[in-house]
DNA sequence: ATATAATCTCTACAACGAAGAAATTGCAAC
DNA sequence: GTTGCAATTTCTTCGTTGTAGAGATTATAT
């Protein structure tokens, strides 16, 4: 957000910089420490450089979103739709799983940022090529970014996580007649692998899709 | 988080009571005017009085959440399993929109909380009855939960509302070469419809979980 | 009535985000 | 080169925040 700048500056500091430093400083010390004076020392300068390039400390996050999303590497736009779809499903994970404290960023800055719309461009296409029309390629992927992301910070946010000592615990003290299947699936919960459970919701949700197209072009005359 | 209690207290105060404060608080000032100190005021309590209660804001933020979950209904168990599940699906998108800036909470405590057993063990059951084996149901019941509630986030967030001013000005200003497919849904974005958009996703995700029933039952041998 | 333990308040502190004024620096025109 | 301008960086200051710790209050059991 630099007013009009191409500017070196005096200092030199640049805005890319700032934002490296913060995602690196968001990783180590977690939300709880994480702040605009923190990231200022840890760039050296003075924190109100910081704030002066990002406006507000929201307008820093966002910036830090934006960095995540343009790590993301375009998919290969000859493939079919799925693969195109599931490629990216997959780097979403695995973006996930770097920056497992910055992701969630992302579903505070849903829509927003350039990064972003080289890959809903890229999700448009896909939906398209799949035969959909404009309305239902709007509405899918909307809906398939954010079963994506949903998922992949509910990975990183402990929820695909295999059962933690204490979840385990909690669940076990709970009355078995009350909970019946929670007190069954207690192995598997144990026994979960969160990249095969992220692996079939992505497919699942692919082959939902891939219905929804089949029931459309049953009703018009498509192919 | 009360130490033992059942006692009412010198002054009476019921966690219950603050939570729902806490609440309405957030709702009517958003993430910027929350704080524990007016809560406080907001109760007519000593601020500490609360951090007393919740032993953090963290604390107090868990329990938030967990006041949003029950207020969920359990849906009729005896329905069938994609009734059941939808259903759920449309109550979390009730519980988004009426607390907007209170929902994504759930995204941040993913797991936890009481009240979310119960739910879990209903979409276990409905899984279980679809014919899902222990370990599919549990990968399942996850995918879904963190789909379902990735988009009711996305709702609230912004980012299935019809496009806004800024955004399609923003959008507009793309070159429309690189970005022929953004370009073209111009129009679509204008018309979107939430509500529409939600119950499609729901049911995508449902007809792929469906298939995906299907095809367990081909490679064993079941009905 | 007294002891005990849960509940609640008071005081204090270090850290925070940010507004505003001032200083520093690079660049363009003369 | 000097000067003026505007972008950048720092400095000072303010009100607010979360919470630790000590103490006050009060319901209950004895």
């Amino acid at each position: 957000m630099p007013k009009k700048a191409v500017r070196p500056g005096p200092r030199g500091l640049s805005p890319e910089e700032i934002v490296k430093s913060a995602v690196a400083l968001l990783e180590e010390e977690g939300e709880q420490g994480f702040s605009i004076r923190k990231v200022g020392s840890r760039v050296g300068c003075d924190p109100m450089a910081v704030l002066y390039h990002f406006k507000s400390k929201a307008g820093l996050e966002q910036a830090m979103a934006d960095a995540l999303n343009a790590e993301l590497t375009p998919v290969d736009a000859t493939a079919p739709w799925r693969v195109r779809l599931s490629a990216l499903a997959s780097q979403y994970r695995t973006l996930a799983l770097r920056y497992p404290r910055t992701f969630p960023l992302l579903l505070r800055f849903w829509v927003t940022g350039p990064a972003d719309y080289r890959h809903a461009e890229m999700i448009y296409q896909a939906l398209a090529d799949a035969g959909f029309d404009d309305r239902r390629t709007v509405d899918i992927c909307f809906g398939f970014y954010a079963s994506i992301l949903g998922l992949a910070a509910a990975e990183v946010g402990g929820m695909l996580q295999p059962a933690s000592a204490e979840n385990l615990a909690e669940a076990r003290s709970l009355p078995a007649a009350d909970f019946p299947m929670t007190t069954r699936l207690l192995p598997a919960f144990e026994a979960q692998q969160p990249a095969e459970t992220y692996a079939l919701m992505v497919e699942t949700v692919l082959n939902g899709i891939e219905r929804l197209l089949a029931s459309a072009s049953e009703s018009s005359a498509e192919g």
